[in-house]
DNA sequence: GCACAAACGTTAGTGACACCAACGATCGGA
DNA sequence: TCCGATCGTTGGTGTCACTAACGTTTGTGC
């Protein structure tokens, strides 16, 4: 039932630069899902073990800010990492409304299988790209992304 | 409730070309959202009109395998249009499994409108680049594109 | 001619991601 | 001490993509 090739592209569609983007986005979404879905993971929790990996541990609030992801969408998702023991949430004893999260070294073990997942997938979606074809579209999107990160301030 | 404006961006994913490609589409799938939903419209719809525009009349699964939406989100997408009577459906009298649908005149003008927005977000989306560094990203885009749309013939 | 596979339209449901609204609890500054 | 802000949580929404199952119709092989 998966949706075929395309016959044809409208070419209204294949000239619209946010449409390439948005499907080639489509296609590494996929490409993430199942990588990930190997090991039983999704966006989500890399997202959130590399920010504890890297910034070390913090409160939800600062987790969701520092990730992107929604404040109410980390709730949902360190219960599914905490269920598995990648991470703690501890009471923040000198703030009562904060929870402390903390990655595990079983959490460690799971980002560094994401990583290594994650690295195959970067390679088969750049698959046509010379190497210095892709640290330019890098170069470029970081550009817009940027851009739109803080455009108001 | 929106979700604030990060802190700091963890180097593991701001490296990551699956990353930049799927928050750039995040971004450009805001602008272009914002931009139809002030026309009551989405993506689906101009993607649906644009494909009849282009092609003319069609059945709704040669529409769907053209515009790349599953048949089965078609079949919402046109009703929608058809309520506003930006399309119409008619049973194929040389084909009785078939509907074959048909822009209006009405349908031609939404897709003006959509097309102009359409436009606009286009320059916002890409603003911090110049004339020759988006046709560099377009392109670059498009062969990665390319490459995942028909990997398997 | 007839069985059977394939295509068509439709309904209903899933999943990922991003987002909003409201809540009780807690904190901090005026 | 009051009041606004922050924090975690719950329960919803919207978009896009996809799956499963269904009854109908078509065309092909036999």
């Amino acid at each position: 039932m998966e949706n075929p090739e395309p016959d044809v592209v409208p070419t209204r569609l294949a000239g619209l630069p946010s449409w390439l983007i948005t499907q080639t986005a489509v296609r590494a979404g996929r490409l993430v899902s199942d990588g990930l879905a190997a090991v039983d993971a999704r966006g989500y929790h890399f997202r959130l073990l590399a920010t504890l990996d890297e910034f070390g541990p913090a409160s939800q609030a600062a987790l969701g800010r520092r990730s992107g992801i929604h404040v109410s969408d980390v709730v949902a998702a360190l219960n599914e990492l905490a269920e598995r023991e990648f991470v703690v949430r501890a009471p923040d004893p000198s703030d009562r409304r904060r929870n402390v999260v903390t990655i595990t070294a079983a959490g460690r073990r799971q980002l560094r299988r994401l990583e290594k997942r994650l690295a195959e997938v970067q390679d088969d979606l750049l698959a046509p790209l010379t190497p210095d074809e892709r640290a330019d579209l890098t170069r470029l999107l970081a550009r817009v992304l940027a851009h739109h990160t803080r455009p108001s301030v």
